[in-house]
RNA sequence: GUGGGUGUAGCUCAAUUGGUUAGAGCAUCGGACUGUGGAUCCGAAGGUUGGGGGUUCAAGUCCCCUCACUCACCCCA
């Protein structure tokens, strides 16, 4: 609106979203690489949705009355008119992509990852942006208990993978849409009538969402929530059968978990089991990743009606913790002198390039001393010289920069060098 | 959305109770050094002290507003 705001203020990024740069993304390529050639290791194929939903889909997929839907999402008009939401989370397009091409009645398994940005407007803090990124995995139509396990085994196989550690794997199951009614009913009872003993918070729960009694920090309400029902004692034989087969799983898969009677998901969709893997040093966003199971949102959206699990890990609390080097490139710089030297610079980082040498040629010609500082500066592995001389030969120098040493040959020579490197 | 903390050069930080022209290290660029890097020395450039308003003879410093970052609540990956 002002003219006069300074320069530096309108082209920040805008809050919650960072840029990723050189040094650092590396790091993100390595999680992305190992993520995907482990996935693919269980079967996974990679299925990717548009940034862009129609607005209802998460209304109907991620639940009207989710926090996620009621305020955190970016949603805009579009010029026809139509209400569109930049993605909150992926299941449900996932889901959408499923009904659409009828990805049910082929023969492969239905078993996706996805590695994308999603768009949540909340209040940045510690492990947590406006745009931020997941690494998310989808099952479908597989209702045994076997999957459940073998996507938390997964996922901790990652973890390993990257050297992730200090984590712990919560489970529990939130039951279906059979019994789950019944015990909300009787907890919501249960937490009414100790009303007065809660904190304002909790009392306020008791109507939106009185599972979350259980994760208050006020001891009156630890004191209360101690006494409540629990949803284990409210299962029905499906799901507490369900529940022990992912148990016995889990200790067949050796996962080490804890059962976590009070962990639930804030999307309203999921059903039976539920999971998170939670990690020390992420501060009060210790949620490392968490899952799973939703076997009424196909029915819900009117497709088939095959049920789904899955999981989401988010990359920055990921790559947070994580304790690695990206690996050093190793660079051919070419140091040359004038017009000639140039041309003959960049015709031989052609040939080294075609031959997998990254090579690096700068244009703005200055001394070697000028050039060879740029090289030490920018760590190049060697140094190809290209004079005068060199081009008269056919022959050119090498210099190897860690070594100091410095070879002469013709350009299959030197290539021979570098690979024998 | 609510609350706390922090904003000085690209980065890390100085600047006495409010007191001269806001400094240093690192990084950048140039030179010493015209076919060979790392070291050293010299020099340059880099700031509306986040922005706006107020108090004052005088504001980086005090007050108010605002913005950004950050941590926490809520919630979530």
């Amino acid at each position: 609106m002002s003219t006069e705001t300074p320069a530096k203020k309108e082209l920040a990024a805008i809050k919650g979203t960072k840029d990723i740069l050189p040094g650092e993304v590396e790091i993100w390529q390595k999680v992305e690489a190992e993520a995907k050639r482990l996935f693919e290791l269980y079967g996974y194929r990679e299925l990717r949705a548009p940034i862009i939903e129609p607005t209802e889909l998460f209304e109907r997929g991620t639940g009207q009355t989710t926090d996620i839907v009621t305020k955190e999402m970016y949603t805009f008009t579009d010029k026809g008119g139509r209400s569109n939401t930049l993605r909150p989370e992926y299941t449900p397009s996932v889901a959408r992509a499923i009904i659409e091409h009828r990805l049910d009645l082929q023969p492969e398994p239905m078993r996706y990852y996805y590695i994308g940005p999603m768009f949540r407007y909340d209040k940045p803090q510690k492990g947590r942006y406006r745009q931020f990124h997941q690494i998310d995995i989808e099952v479908f139509n597989e209702k045994d208990p076997a999957i459940d396990a073998e996507i938390i085994e997964m996922a901790g196989a990652l973890l390993k993978k990257l050297g992730v550690e200090g984590t712990e794997t919560l489970v529990n199951s939130v039951g279906c849409r059979v019994c789950r009614p019944a015990y909300s009913r009787d907890l919501r009872a249960h937490a009414e009538r100790v009303r007065e003993q809660l904190c304002p918070d909790c009392q306020r729960k008791i109507a939106a969402n009185p599972l979350r009694i259980f994760d208050c920090k006020v001891e009156s309400c630890r004191e209360q929530a101690r006494r409540f029902p629990r949803i284990m004692d409210y299962l029905c034989p499906e799901c507490g059968e369900h529940f022990d087969k992912v148990r016995s799983y889990l200790d067949l898969y050796k996962v080490n978990y804890r059962v976590e009677p009070n962990l639930v998901r804030g999307l309203d969709y999921y059903t039976k089991t539920t999971f998170e893997v939670v990690s020390r040093g992420l501060g009060a966003q210790n949620s490392l990743l968490g899952g799973g199971r939703y076997d009424d949102m196909m029915r819900d959206f009117g497709g088939p009606d095959i049920c789904g699990i899955g999981f989401a890990m988010g990359m920055e609390r990921l790559i947070s913790i994580l304790d690695i080097q990206p690996e050093k490139k190793k660079v051919l710089y070419f140091a040359y002198m004038e017009e000639e030297g140039k041309k003959k610079a960049v015709e031989l980082a052609r040939f080294f390039r075609q031959n997998g040498v990254e090579c690096l040629v700068e244009f703005g010609y200055k001394s070697l001393k000028n050039q060879f500082g740029r090289a030490n500066k920018l760590g190049a592995a060697w140094v190809c010289v290209v004079g005068e001389d060199e081009i008269r030969k056919r022959l050119y120098k090498l210099k190897d920069m860690t070594a100091g040493t410095q070879t002469e040959g013709r350009p299959e020579d030197l290539l021979k060098i570098i690979r024998g490197k």
